[in-house]
DNA sequence: TGAGTGATGTGAGAGGGTCATACATTGAAT
DNA sequence: ATTCAATGTATGACCCTCTCACATCACTCA
């Protein structure tokens, strides 16, 4: 019998986890979340359909996997556009867009990212996100008055995160049509919103602020 | 034998395609949409497994159906405290804080409500936010200088729109902490945010312009 | 070099879920 | 009373998740 009962060229698959996260996405971006099954992902890189589970746990692990290197090209994303600007309002302003565009690029992969489920149970994706957050806070201080800085900026950085989301969301559920034609123009009034948001940035402290916040 | 199999009065159930959205509703709110089957609904129904497919084509149909039902709610929910508002930038900061309100008390059905896959394949959900959103296109049209005011004013709801969804979403995985214990502070930071959007409201005229809004 | 060992993949299968199909029951219209 | 359409039941095909015993391989250390 041959060594390789599916058409592989060893028995042992070299870095099947990596392997199953890249099917993954690209199942995910083919059919989205509800679609996706952990024997397909299988299938399609020729492993019996138990093999996955050696390297995570169940279905809700691997998505989380997925997920998580979703989070890390955004990541790229960002540092790669924010790099030239100067202006901390317009920094501030531009991740809105950025984060729009990248979901049209990676659609599904938002789709894991944001999932309701996988975020609850799933601490490092919320985690994840927050790093990527705090890679904004210093241009959040720049932003708001002295006085009372830390707390408003933390609120202005989920303020943003926030409409940043729901427009990502109302994007990719064809609300502006299909996503593909209409991605530019609904980045730019992101853009705009977050610019007006931040320019409206003068709220005073809130019940958050004393406890921090995240907790 | 007894004339219901199951622990039933009657062979008809009567109005089964009620009663299955609401159980739909409580599963959801106890183990999130990931953890809802139409078996287990028709199980709580006491109804055989194939019963509900006398009423819904499939499962997302019977999820859509839910879906709908909390929009309804959330409706009610505004225009219920809406009533008394009298100025309409306060209107429509409020809607922010009302939603994520409402978000506390649906859980699992604002999940439903807001879940890609499904909105993507039901129009219908999409229309009934969008009958919702137009109940506050009138104090839109009062914020927005009188000019370029219809776009403008549809452009400043979808901001608002996203924003409050993006507060739901944050709230309801936990960010803040126990959602039960931080609805009432995320809602008031909802709201000042969405006072924030309207006060920077003067956005210009942007891509959209043209073509109307909303295909 | 060549066993031993742990990591990784296989195969079979239990349990459950979706949905289609054929059949049973019933209320309403004729 | 009879018939019909609507509604519920029973059964089963098919797929999926996840488990378990076993096979295969890479690596280590004597």
């Amino acid at each position: 019998m041959a060594l390789t009962p599916k058409g592989r060229a060893t028995y042992h698959h070299g870095d099947l986890a990596a392997a199953l996260v890249q099917t993954t996405l690209e199942i995910i971006d083919e059919v989205g979340v509800r679609g996706f099954s952990v024997a397909e992902a299988a299938r399609r890189t020729c492993v019996s359909p138990g093999a996955p589970y050696r390297h995570f746990a169940d279905r809700d692990a691997l998505l989380a996997a997925a997920a998580l290197e979703v989070s890390r090209r955004l990541r790229a994303i960002y540092l790669d556009t924010a790099a030239d600007i100067g202006s901390a309002q317009e920094r501030l302003a531009m991740v809105a867009g950025t984060y729009v565009r990248a979901a049209a690029r990676y659609r599904g992969g938002l789709d894991i990212l944001f999932a309701p489920g996988l975020r609850a149970t799933h601490p490092e994706l919320r985690d994840s996100s927050r790093e990527f957050v705090d890679l904004l806070l210093p241009s959040a201080f720049e932003v708001v008055a002295p006085g009372e800085a830390a707390v408003t900026a933390v609120a202005l950085l989920d303020a943003l995160h926030a409409l940043a989301r729901g427009y990502v969301a109302q994007l990719l559920e064809g609300k502006f049509g299909d996503p593909d034609d209409v991605v530019e123009d609904v980045a730019i009034r992101a853009t705009r919103a977050a610019r007006a948001l931040v320019a409206g940035h003068g709220m005073p402290s809130g019940p958050f602020g004393e406890e921090g916040r995240d907790r």
